[in-house]
DNA sequence: ATTAAAATTTAGACAAAGCTAAAAATTTAT
DNA sequence: ATAAATTTTTAGCTTTGTCTAAATTTTAAT
């Protein structure tokens, strides 16, 4: 029936990547994108192109790039759903922290077996984000993003819920467990430095001053 | 530090099988009997012995066979401790049935965590046995198999408690659900058919007449 | 509108892991 | 003990996925 089962591993990281640089806005990427995002080289990726192009995963024109086909997109659906899937799994049956899944996950994306990543979804309770706040595609490939913004752009004196992380690299999570800020949090913005663009804000009781950096990596749901 | 991380899926299910080939009995495995284990040819076998015995995973004498170095045993007992601990996680947590979990559980080895595995273990509460009724190697590599024989060797009159299958291919194992025979029962048997081999046996209160065959492929262990 | 710079593709190589067909070694049978 | 049968290895080829270096196309700059 679908072939989605003899999909290799490099191409199934390859429709990922695409995926992941495609975001909302729905241009064609570049090669040396997607390189870069891969960590390897344009010639390489040009192969692969062309390999996806011909099972109808991407449409691919050479020099001008690269963008997923209908199939190619319900195929990175599908491995995105089972990372998250599997991200939550191991935050909340194995006690693994946020900052130590994305590697883990990596691996078990590409397990093949719908009825597994079916049965974690069940044993979940079908969250519907992952531990830093991604939207976790439904079995059929819905989802629906937060309504969020960064921290950074919260006009002062208005509130927001914590509600994902836009830099999910470990060392970024482990400073804001340091900082005792999680998913969920009030954070209420009180001054804004106008020199560093720094502000102070306001979570859980405490004051915390917080670097333009920090801010603009932390998205925030706003309070209604 | 040790490179058991860099060993490729490959590599990984010759030394499984070679394990698996080995047995109790330690003599040394020809290219031939692991070729038709693994479905492969011998010629591919040959070129893979000698990349594993460069690694000091096998020791290999051309025309002669293959055994497991202590390195290349110690690599194959963590994979069967894997592929048996994700069977068990799939039948006690996601509601797997025994002849389900195998081809699941053939790709969940090949995840490379130790983080996982051991937190999978506890999540389970340390099993001894996998689904099939065979040993699980502890984090150490210890595991000790069931005083079992098959139920084809029991005298007339003696009761066992089912322990393990020999056989485990789905068909025998539905077979068996379908009879409701399950690990852990106790088997008398009541008559041995001299003609076939065949016996009549007592589980669970019911009376049973089952084939040589079938009988051939169940472990118990004896009562005392 | 040329030219220079940057991006992209092609060509050719390589490693892993497999295959087939032929050659060599070992075992078995006479 | 030799020939036949069987097992094992070698040699050479294939595919996947990568790389480097060279060639080509596109974009940017004057």
């Amino acid at each position: 029936m679908n072939k989605l089962f003899l999909m290799t591993r490099a191409e199934e990281n390859y429709l990922k990547a695409i995926f992941h640089l495609e975001g909302n806005n729905s241009q064609t990427i570049s090669t040396n994108s997607i390189a870069e995002e891969m960590a390897t080289k344009p010639s390489s990726v040009t192969d692969m192109a062309k390999r996806l192009s011909e099972k109808r995963l991407l449409n691919y024109v050479p020099y001008k790039g690269v963008s997923l086909t209908q199939k190619g997109r319900t195929v990175a659906l599908a491995i995105v759903r089972k990372h998250r899937l599997w991200e939550v799994f191991l935050v909340k049956k194995l006690d693994f922290t946020w900052d130590e899944v994305h590697e883990v996950a990596e691996q078990l994306e590409h397990i093949k077996s719908e009825k597994l990543i079916d049965k974690i979804d069940e044993l979940l309770d079908f969250p519907k984000y992952d531990p830093h706040g991604d939207p976790i595609p439904s079995k059929k490939g819905e989802f629906h993003e937060h309504d969020k913004k960064l921290l950074s752009e919260l006009p002062i004196s208005t509130k927001g819920v914590c509600v994902g992380v836009k830099d999910s690299s470990s060392t970024f999570l482990k400073f804001l467990d340091k900082n005792n800020i999680a998913l969920g949090h009030i954070i209420e913005v009180l001054e804004h430095e106008e020199f560093d663009d720094s502000i102070e804000i306001a979570i859980d009781g405490r004051q915390l001053h917080i670097s333009n950096q920090i801010a603009s990596n932390l998205y925030v749901k706003k309070q209604d």
